[in-house]
DNA sequence: CCGCATCCGTAACGATACTG
DNA sequence: CAGTATCGTTACGGATGCGG
């Protein structure tokens, strides 16, 4: 027993919640490439999520989701849709009409990820007043 | 009926998943500061996710973070710790022995916090291989 | 309509050295 | 032991303009 405090989760059941970059570390990967950050990377960033947000409501054209996300980039969009491709959470499809237009939704493995996404956010709606309060009164205490 | 395919979620149940920025932009707030980002800013960045699911995992002290977390630095694993503190997630503890000890515990925000986060580490342990694979084959045919 | 290319500022991150 | 301070680099993101 060479860690200290192995502890016991108060979680929901199986095993802990933190195997996940143990097994990693032990099977001597790559610490930045282990499933966690390879994933939560990306729901991290400024737009992915929001991107998302918008594809779980249904398919949309590129300019819907420019339209829908109001502060975003074509840029940014772009980057965001193409690395969701990549990873096969959303599938673009290109209708030759003229002027082109491109559809994007939601791939099976996508859909699969909208549930626990979702769970997020709902904790995330559900506690920004109790955080955001917590932080004026962590400043306030910090301001002398 | 402004809004194209407004759709419907293949959610469990209840309102719409993107309802959280759709409220937060018509009751004129920044979108800055909706919900997803206030919250998902900090998931997505580096170690924050590592730190929380450690730290699921029982108390620990400072030190005891950092070796279990093995790439980390004292820097990044400070302002992460600091963060958590400040949104009210994990609270710490200083115990005036000598050399001091302090010891970082999740508060029950941050316990409620894990159940939602485990559902998401789950789907990316889950799902990890799947888009390796898919990322190998998009960037295979984007080679030529 | 749907992007991509370029430039550039900022902020995140990492390494190192130092303190109570 | 538990941090803080400083510096350099890199990656992210915004703005703009062009092309198919």
């Amino acid at each position: 027993m060479t860690r200290e405090a192995p502890g016991n989760l108060g979680l929901v059941g199986g095993e802990g919640i933190e195997t996940c970059f143990e097994r990693w570390r032990e099977a001597g990967h790559d610490m930045n490439r282990c499933p966690v950050r390879d994933v939560l990377d990306h729901i991290g960033d400024k737009w992915t999520t929001l991107v998302l947000t918008v594809l779980a409501g249904g398919p949309h054209r590129f300019n819907a989701l420019d339209r829908m996300i109001p502060d975003i980039s074509k840029r940014m969009l772009t980057q965001s849709l193409r690395n969701l491709e990549r990873d096969g959470i959303v599938e673009r499809t290109v209708y030759p009409t003229k002027p082109p237009s491109v559809e994007y939704k939601l791939t099976p493995l996508g859909v699969s990820l909208t549930g626990p996404l979702h769970e997020l956010i709902r904790w995330a709606e559900d506690h920004h007043e109790e955080i955001r309060s917590g932080r004026s009164r962590y400043d306030a205490e910090n301001a002398a």
